[in-house]
RNA sequence: GCAGAUGUGGCGGAACUGGCAGACGCACAGGACUUAAAAUCCUGCGGACGAAUAAUCCGUAUCGGUUCGAUUCCGAUCAUCUGCACCA
């Protein structure tokens, strides 16, 4: 017998599928189809990283399943292309990242192509290509046209030393990650997508979609919906008023500050009223220097300035109360403006206990077990509380307060019922070079022009200087000859855009684009699209719940409302793989050095290896530390089922003593797979083999329909033995092993028998037996009824083929 | 701080819908084979007390609850991971 050379099989049967094309969908629309996708890599310089194998090898296995239950599968791979790190490498080493770029594309394909992925490989697409992004400029200016994106001010992460916009990833604790200077905000004028019109409806649609139920708590909890009141507060000696937006309208009476953003335009509009306006603008000045993320962090002291020169008015009750600007009112929710209850709301009695401002309680709780200290907290119950101190809404229940102030407010026209998202609209700008250039020109006269659509693409101009321009703005804004052009609806003169759409772009679509990815016309036939979408089963990392999953959903819904696409949703199944940690139980980084590299694994290990290693590693929607013993093991297993050769024997059938556990495996497997547990299906391949060496016997055909289970997962050792036993097909082409009922069920069963819920014996009864029956054999044995002799007994549980229960005193 | 998840032997993990906790693998120990080692094959392996493959007790992060019975359900707490936009 020749020994198990891994890399020789593996080398022989992928340029066997990639020369043959094994695996590309076929075009005949008749046959029933199954789409299968995973997100698309984007090809960094450092390689294939052993996270993504657990994605693809996953996905992998229910692709060759499906075929093997006859159905026509696409399951495409793709770059997600455009990114940071390109251009970074770029103005660090003066490489064109289109060099870089195509240099990593081919060093993943070869990566990816060791693996032994099933993917159709005549139908890669890279985001990067003209003929690509033609189609995500073409979505864009779609959206412009239907009034869903717009400009608007918004503030970007400004580097002070560098003079250059920041991503939020390059910001390190409120410095820039290069240079170490502070990072401050600074506005800009933006491209701005409208997903919030599409909130409610990415929130309902998720009704009809198979995801996990997790994926679809983060979505919801993302848009953040939330039903409350808006309420107009007039200022003192004017006509204006600000408008605060609140989910407890009840706790009105219980108002004694407001707060509006540092943003907030009041500040503005009112300055030559504030007396202590120096002051003000120093804090807001202040509040410019942090981001975002700072202004949200753990145990942070609250701070705020009290407006001097003016108050607000309550208006139910006429009382005057102060208002203060305070960075943990934020100006990009709901009206930028709060009114404060702090007898009611954890950050609003923070900071009243802080400034030392009043409280008035106005709820409180209906019975006496609930404890109400406003000395110590808050008291934010809204089940168990009922309304004080508030006039006409006195004695009624959080719930039916708010709905009584809402009608009051309606018919005094102060105020009204209003549904708030959190989900804000999507900045769609960077001031970046390497990505889609925005397809929009300025025209003095005409002002923002979309480029006419038989000129797309807008190719990215080929430049030498990376470097972003001074100011935040992009590196294209130096490029003065590309920037000049006219205007398409009137002629004159005009400018470009300058910055670049966001890497999320060209991944929002890029699985409609597999469905026809050589189309010219079309960013893909209607025939495709009907014929392939939706995507059956989508995978993808955790971190991509919110963000990347939205958008796409988003994009496809507005691609649904224009007669692009016959389906609300993209995805009809999400699910979720955790991320592989290092051997030490840590992120995977260079700096801690415990980096795995996949080509190392594969020269050692070999890729079915691998593959079944990733697979076995733990559940798979879980984190999951590396092992380098482990793999060995996993080595050791496909060895030994290698070795099965030396004691296979001629057989047509499965032997009587090896048929239920065939049957039973065959059943195990086909259920692990649909629910992605493949960890117990190889935990089961492993049982099988132990018992096929205990009798050290296996016939042809035991041996046959084990490496057609195994096949999804150690797909090039399987053909090459079944080669071996003289199977002429290709086993990836074989029908899926079927199952008997009949023999999945054993004519006995072994019953556990406790007494008082501790396990004292087992008895084996027939299977399906009567109570009467079961309580015979039970008494009959020996421990038991040793154990009951002299004990009375209170009762007895007997749970048909699983538990026997006696309660004794 | 918010949101989502996780916590079971020395380690990774298994356990269907509340019914024998620790499948399978790693590590370790012993044996067979070998001049020897590696590889391979076989056996053992949660803890305590035992000579014991006898009996008993403890044991699924911690504390409490529901139940004949809880790793599983409920409440509180602690720890870890992921994401983030203090969401009023």
């Amino acid at each position: 017998m020749e020994e198990y050379n891994f890399t020789k099989i593996e080398e022989k049967w992928q340029k066997k599928w990639y020369s043959e094309g094994t695996f590309n969908a076929s075009d005949d629309h008749s046959k029933k189809k199954w789409y299968g996708l995973i997100e698309f890599p984007y090809p960094s310089g450092q390689g294939l990283h052993v996270g993504h194998p657990r994605s693809y090898t996953a996905l992998d296995i229910i692709a060759r399943k499906k075929r093997m239950d006859g159905l026509n599968v696409l399951y495409p791979i793709g770059f997600d292309a455009f990114g940071l790190p390109a251009e970074n490498y770029a103005i660090k080493n003066h490489v064109h990242p289109k060099v870089t770029t195509e240099k990593n594309i081919e060093n993943f394909t070869r990566q990816l192509k060791a693996l032994g992925f099933s993917f159709d490989w005549s139908r890669v697409v890279d985001t990067t290509d003209p003929n690509y992004y033609k189609w995500t400029q073409w979505i864009f200016i779609q959206l412009y046209k239907h009034g869903l994106a717009y400009k608007a001010t918004m503030p970007i992460n400004f580097c002070t030393g560098c003079k250059v916009g920041l991503a939020n990833e390059e910001v390190v604790n409120g410095v820039c990650e290069r240079c170490g200077s502070p990072v401050v905000q600074k506005e800009k004028s933006q491209w701005m997508l409208k997903i919030t019109e599409y909130a409610q409806r990415l929130i309902d649609d998720l009704d009809d979609v198979d995801f996990l139920e997790k994926i679809k708590i983060q979505q919801k909890n993302w848009i953040g919906r939330s039903e409350g009141a808006e309420v107009k507060f007039k200022i003192t000696d004017s006509n204006e008023s600000l408008t605060v937006y609140t989910t407890r309208p009840d706790t009105l009476f219980g108002a004694t500050y407001m707060v509006v953003a540092p943003e907030h335009p009041i500040l503005k509009e009112f300055a030559d009223r504030i007396t202590n306006i120096d002051e003000i603008k120093e804090y807001q000045n202040q509040a410019s220097l942090k981001s975002d993320f700072e202004r949200s962090e753990l145990n942070k002291e609250k701070t705020g300035v009290e407006i001097k020169g003016f108050k607000a008015i309550n208006p139910l009750n006429g009382e005057e109360i102060p208002i203060w600007v305070s960075d943990y009112v934020l100006i990009t929710y709901g009206t930028g403006a709060i009114m404060a209850v702090p007898a009611h709301d954890d950050r609003d009695w923070e900071f009243a206990k802080k400034f030392g401002i009043s409280m008035i309680q106005v709820v409180e709780p209906i019975s006496s077990d609930i404890t109400c200290d406003l000395e110590k907290e808050a008291f934010t119950d809204v089940e168990t509380g009922k309304l004080i101190n508030s006039g006409f809404l006195n004695g009624l229940s959080v719930e039916n307060a708010k709905t009584k102030v809402i009608e009051y407010l309606e018919s005094n026209k102060i105020g009204e019922k209003k549904v708030n998202y959190k989900l804000r609209d999507w900045v769609f700008s960077r001031q970046r070079y390497w990505g889609e250039p925005i397809p929009m020109v300025h025209c003095d006269k005409c002002g923002w022009v979309p480029i006419p659509e038989d000129q797309l693409p807008l190719k990215l101009p080929e430049i030498e200087d990376y470097e972003p321009g001074e100011n935040g703005e992009s590196p294209l804004a130096k490029q003065t000859n590309w920037i000049n052009t006219t205007c398409p609806c009137c002629g004159g003169k005009a400018q470009r855009e300058t910055d670049t759409m966001p890497q999320w772009a060209g991944s929002s679509w890029y699985f409609l684009r597999y469905m026809d990815p050589h189309n010219n016309n079309a960013l893909a036939s209607k025939e495709a699209i009907s014929y392939w979408g939706p995507v059956d089963w989508y995978n993808g990392g955790m971190e991509h719940t919110t963000l990347h999953l939205l958008y796409s959903r988003f994009w496809h819904k507005f691609l649904y409302d224009i007669g692009v696409v016959p389906t609300k949703e993209p995805y009809q199944k999400r699910t979720s793989h955790g991320m592989i940690l290092g051997s030490n139980g840590e992120k995977m980084s260079k700096s801690k050095g415990n980096v795995i590299n996949p080509d190392d694994i594969i020269r050692d290990f070999g890729a079915d290896t691998f593959r079944v290693y990733e697979m076995f590693m733990g559940p798979f929607d879980q984190t999951a530390p590396w092992s380098m013993e482990s793999i060995r093991g996993c080595g050791k297993f496909l060895e030994r089922v290698w070795n099965m050769q030396e004691f296979c024997v001629d057989g047509t059938e499965y032997s009587p003593k090896f048929d239920k556990m065939l049957h039973k495996a065959i059943k195990k497997v086909s259920d692990d797979i649909e629910k992605m547990k493949f960890n117990t299906s190889i935990a089961t391949f492993m049982t099988m083999v132990n018992e096929f060496y205990k009798e050290r016997t296996v016939n042809k055909a035991e041996y046959h329909v084990f490496l057609q289970l195994l096949n999804p997962f150690a797909p090039h050792i399987t053909e090459e033995l079944n080669q071996k036993l003289g199977f002429k097909d290709t086993i990836a082409n074989t029908p899926w092993p079927t199952y008997d009922d009949d023999k999945l069920i054993d004519d006995e069963i072994e019953v556990p028998v406790q007494i008082n819920g501790k396990l004292k014996a087992t008895v084996n009864v027939p299977l399906d037996c009567d109570e009467s029956v079961a309580k015979q054999a039970v008494f009959a044995n020996e421990t038991i009824s040793s154990l009951v002799k002299d004990k009375a007994i209170v009762k007895e549980i007997y749970i048909k083929n699983k538990i026997y229960n006696i309660v004794v005193k």
